[in-house]
RNA sequence: GCCCUUGUAGCUCAGUGGAUAGAGCAGUGGUUUCCUAAACCAUGUGUCGGAGGUUCGACUCCUCUCAAGGGCGCCA
């Protein structure tokens, strides 16, 4: 690992031995589990790394923070050339100014990992599952799954960057009464061609799509009108289900997703997986009957209610066929993790699911459900209807033919997934000419330009002229790739890469205009290519991550 | 009624309990004999929704409150 991260983790551990240094001279106890935070200041002249424990700490010690921190200095022992001065100031920071050197080196770093720098590897590789979009299979997905569904692949890409084992999920809901209804709603529309009073079931799909696909299988299959009701809504439903999951691998595909697993929740119905869970809680003493119903004792996992898992009819509910799904991915396939990508419409779904899970022995927090706020859809000032029974949804496909594919995957991750987003779709299509993803492209494209015109000389580059604020500044930034990552995935907050490839494409452009890569100094024009192409490998990297192309012109 | 999320500059949004709350857009003024001007540089803007509280210190944590969005089904 490189980069600034394992200098504050270094940093951090030096300043906990002082602190345990003196708090056995002064017989005082710390605080169980304490570690030194280090941050970075906003100000530069408070150093490039900044430590708050003397501050936190005063009480503990008795003494005036400043005071503290002065003892922490003292203590400190030999801290290695990274460090060219540490001081204390204001009211008890900790300030340490890195040396030059240190920022030169991980410049070499950089050239030498190309695009795996700021890779973190773990101790121990852990296995996460990350399930997003999930989308209904009644439909072709809609723009309603846009945003989850580069929320959840930035993310997953992010993991895999943390050194976690990553497989990408797509739940598919082909089993149940949304199923049922899909294939009545076909069938009726096929009865429609031929009988235009056929009644539409009331609650029924009322897309354009369910038509079209209706007319399609009559024109396939004329046979079929001699199949009896139910005959027909099955044979329509498997058919419809065929070709709009076709049709989602595909729009998905355009979408820059693609897939490890598609897992259909029907094999945990055909497996009897759903009944296992069942019984597997029964067995737990976390099950009762009631009306005919068999419930989960939700309220003894601090639930407001009781849910039902098998209907007074002997149907599953969708809420027993996830337990068995997360039970599938928790115990079955044994993930350290499971990340859910969901839109804020299911939160009350959270919490239950997780006792669910509890309730089997299994530890909750090894399911982390990422809620993503509703995308809020209007053109102009009209609001965007996004209803899918209505069937009058703007499709995915249709809104990535409005916006480029670049700007979709860039602009859903500039905010975080709990920020409520307002969308105007003549904003969005306007504005990609001027949005900030093409900011970043552009400066990578300018250090194409410059790699491929300015010729390097025969001479060793040094790096010790590399003296200008922002080409300083350039290696400042790069340092901090890894703990963008590491805070992504903490956070679960992919926006915290589109931030810091704009950060440092806005530097990049800053020492472009102030600095000239090819100048009458060989020296120097080695160690400013060099540079450049340093800062071309951490901007392919992060835009990799956010499935954003990288082009080498513009 | 209960639960979740959000509220920061004219607009869109950043902001680890830290030091003087920041960017972009929009506005104004400048920068090109030379590596891509889709760029750079300079410049104004704040009741951090409101009121209390916690502490060395609060945009950040707690309580109350106002506003917006979402959820409270033997739907998924």
């Amino acid at each position: 690992m490189s980069g600034k991260l394992s200098l504050e983790t270094y940093l951090s551990e030096k300043v906990g031995q002082a602190l345990r240094t003196i708090a056995t001279e002064n017989g005082v106890d710390l605080p169980a589990g304490f570690t030194a935070v280090m941050e970075t200041p906003k100000d530069e002249k408070n150093g490039d790394v900044s430590c708050n424990a003397a501050m936190q700490l005063a009480k503990v010690f008795r003494t005036n923070p400043k005071v503290l921190a002065d003892r922490i200095i003292e203590n400190l022992g030999g801290i290695d050339d990274y460090v060219e001065r540490v001081e204390t100031a204001g009211p008890g920071f900790i300030n340490f100014y890195i040396s030059r050197q240190w920022y030169l080196n991980e410049l070499k770093a950089v050239l030498d990992e190309k695009t795996d720098y700021g890779s973190i590897v773990p101790e121990k590789t852990r296995t996460i599952d990350v399930e997003y979009v999930s989308a209904n299979p009644t439909g072709p997905p809609h723009i309603g799954n846009a945003r989850g569904g580069v929320i959840g692949d930035v993310l997953a890409n992010v993991y895999a960057k943390s050194g976690w084992k990553v497989t990408k999920e797509f739940y598919l809901n082909d089993y149940g009464n949304q199923i049922k209804k899909f294939g009545e709603s076909l069938m009726a529309r096929f009865r429609q061609i031929s009988d235009p009073g056929f009644p539409f079931p009331e609650d029924g799909y009322q897309g354009k799509d369910i038509t079209e696909l209706a007319e399609k299988f009559a024109s396939d299959h004329p046979e079929a009108s001699g199949l009896s009701d139910g005959e027909l809504a099955d044979a329509l439903s498997s058919y419809g289900l065929e070709a709009n999951v076709a049709n989602m691998h595909h729009v998905l595909d355009k979408y820059g997703i693609r897939y490890d697993v598609w897992f259909p929740e029907s094999d945990l119905h055909k497996s009897g997986a759903v009944e296992q869970a069942v019984e597997l809680l029964r067995s737990k003493g976390a099950v009762y009957e009631k009306d005919g119903a068999v419930w989960f004792k939700a309220t003894d996992y601090d639930c407001e209610k009781d849910e039902v898992l098998i209907r007074a009819n002997g149907i599953p509910t969708y809420f027993a066929s996830d337990i068995a799904y997360h039970l599938n991915k928790l115990a079955e396939r044994n993930f350290d993790l499971a990340v859910n990508v969901w839109g804020a419409d299911h939160h009350g779904h959270v919490h239950r699911l997780k006792m669910a899970i509890k309730a089997c022995g299994i530890d909750p927090d090894r399911l982390q459900v990422v809620l993503m706020q509703l995308v809020h859809l209007v053109r102009g000032a009209k609001t965007v209807k996004m209803s899918k029974r209505r069937g009058d949804s703007v499709t995915l496909e249709e809104f990535l033919g409005e916006v480029p594919l670049d700007a979709v995957r860039y602009l859903f991750n500039t905010t975080n997934p709990n920020s409520h987003l307002i969308l105007d779709l003549d904003m969005a299509i306007k504005n990609s000419l001027e949005n900030p993803v093409f900011y970043v492209q552009y400066a990578h494209a300018r250090i194409c330009s410059i790699l491929r015109n300015v010729k390097r000389a025969e001479v060793t580059a040094d790096y010790g002229k590399l003296t200008d604020k922002t080409e300083l500044e350039l290696i400042k930034q790069m340092t901090c790739y890894s703990s963008a990552i590491l805070n992504a995935a903490e956070e679960f907050d992919p926006s915290k890469i589109t931030k810091f490839v704009y950060d440092l494409a806005s530097t990049f452009h800053s020492f472009y205009n102030a600095c000239r890569v090819s100048n009458d100094d060989p020296a120097l024009t080695n160690a400013r290519l060099d540079l450049c192409l340093a800062v071309r490998y951490v901007l392919e990297s992060a835009l990799d991550l956010l499935g954003v192309s990288a082009p080498e012109e513009m």
